[in-house]
DNA sequence: GTCTATAGGCTGATAGAC
DNA sequence: GTCTATCAGCCTATAGAC
């Protein structure tokens, strides 16, 4: 389930995660106060101290498990991107048609967005950073990896459509421009949403459903008579 | 066309501005800059001094007209703010359904998006530091008061979708949530889009139509038969 | 108006005790 | 493993020359 830990290169392996590919907990503390701290102020609003004092403790923890901010910003972001990737390819049945399939992908991303919003905030975060050049080579390096994932997923999607447009479930157009649309109506999520107290699982199921529908069908669609 | 200048307080008037209330073209140098770099490197990855090397010049000159970093870009959110504003009411006819108006502010809105993308990814950015809180009480009044004119602008297209529900060319749903959703699509223009060497006026238009054809309509909308 | 110089604060990262 | 202490660099904002 969890990548590997881009944090320290020195020594043998990876520090922070066991054998089985599992991170220790120590990590996953990290990741979840490191990925509340980016969403709330930032990646460069946020310090180093600003991370441990949500863990309770003093950096010298985190820079045992990371080199560096960026390589902790980078991990927050590849398991986030981790998490959409599972969520969206679960529910690709090659069986239906495009617009079948689309609809359950974008319902799928957006209630990923609602259970991991901290997470999903980052990994939006990190594709408007993706622009700002990182500053080192090895830094360079992750980012592009995390860019090319990114990539994949975006092609998920364009595919799909691609495949709509071929069974004429979905009408012809730019398939770059109408991915880049949907993706943005669903990763707008990381701005307004965050979870009301007491919020069911029920009602985030309605609401993606309800941004899936309005995506494919539009606002114009069954059950209004436009001109 | 151009609002107040948040920078000085002291003196009589804000400096920068004449009488006639139009910015001096100094003025003018210094918001535009300080858009492309606050685009590209973000607002706390940009440094007064990033904003003077881009305008041949050293910082003495920004802080004769602005006095923090904070002003600046309340100033190009100001700005990019207003075009929206302007671009989107100047298609809004009150003869119109709801949709043909609805589809006619997304095409302006995103038509504005792709003609003033530094101004417009500023005000983006702006949206997201909203949360993010401003640390003066100062700026927690201009940001107060640049949320304002946010809310405004959703108003205006939640508005529209409420007409639209009522004459019956938008289907019934939670407005609320097509609202962000719409503008979440277009929104994500301030990622994506950047002006390709040569691109048309009529290429941009084109495109902005597809973007609000495809909110209105639907990715399955008419020329799809989607069972 | 614009520049140079600099004060003062913050932060990323490291060294070394425990 | 985690902490304390600290350094070095950067950046905002100001003071004062021109």
């Amino acid at each position: 389930m969890a990548g590997p830990i881009s944090g320290r290169s020195r020594g043998a392996k990876a520090r922070g995660v066991e054998e089985s590919g599992e991170p220790v907990e120590s990590v996953v503390e990290i990741l979840d106060c490191a990925a509340q701290c980016f969403m709330e102020m930032g990646f460069q609003g946020t310090s180093i101290d600003d991370v441990a004092r949500r863990l309770d403790a003093t950096k010298g923890r985190i820079y045992y498990y990371y080199t560096s901010k960026a390589n902790l910003f980078f991990d927050v972001h590849r398991e986030g991107m981790n998490r959409l990737m599972v969520a969206v390819r679960a529910v690709m049945t090659p069986s239906a048609d495009g617009a079948q399939t689309l609809l359950a992908m974008i319902e799928a991303h957006a209630l990923t967005m609602m259970q991991n919003i901290a997470y999903e905030a980052v990994v939006v975060q990190g594709v408007h950073m993706h622009r700002l050049g990182a500053t080192t080579p090895e830094q360079r390096r992750i980012l592009d990896e995390l860019m090319a994932v990114r990539r994949e997923f975006e092609a998920l999607f364009a595919g799909v459509i691609r495949q709509g447009q071929a069974d004429g479930s979905l009408r012809a157009g730019d398939v770059s421009v109408c991915v880049k649309s949907i993706l943005g109506a669903v990763n707008w999520m990381a701005v307004w949403y965050r979870p009301r107290a007491g919020e069911t699982v029920e009602h985030q199921r309605r609401m993606a459903r309800d941004i899936a529908l309005q995506q494919i069908h539009g606002l114009a669609g069954p059950g209004a008579h436009s001109q």
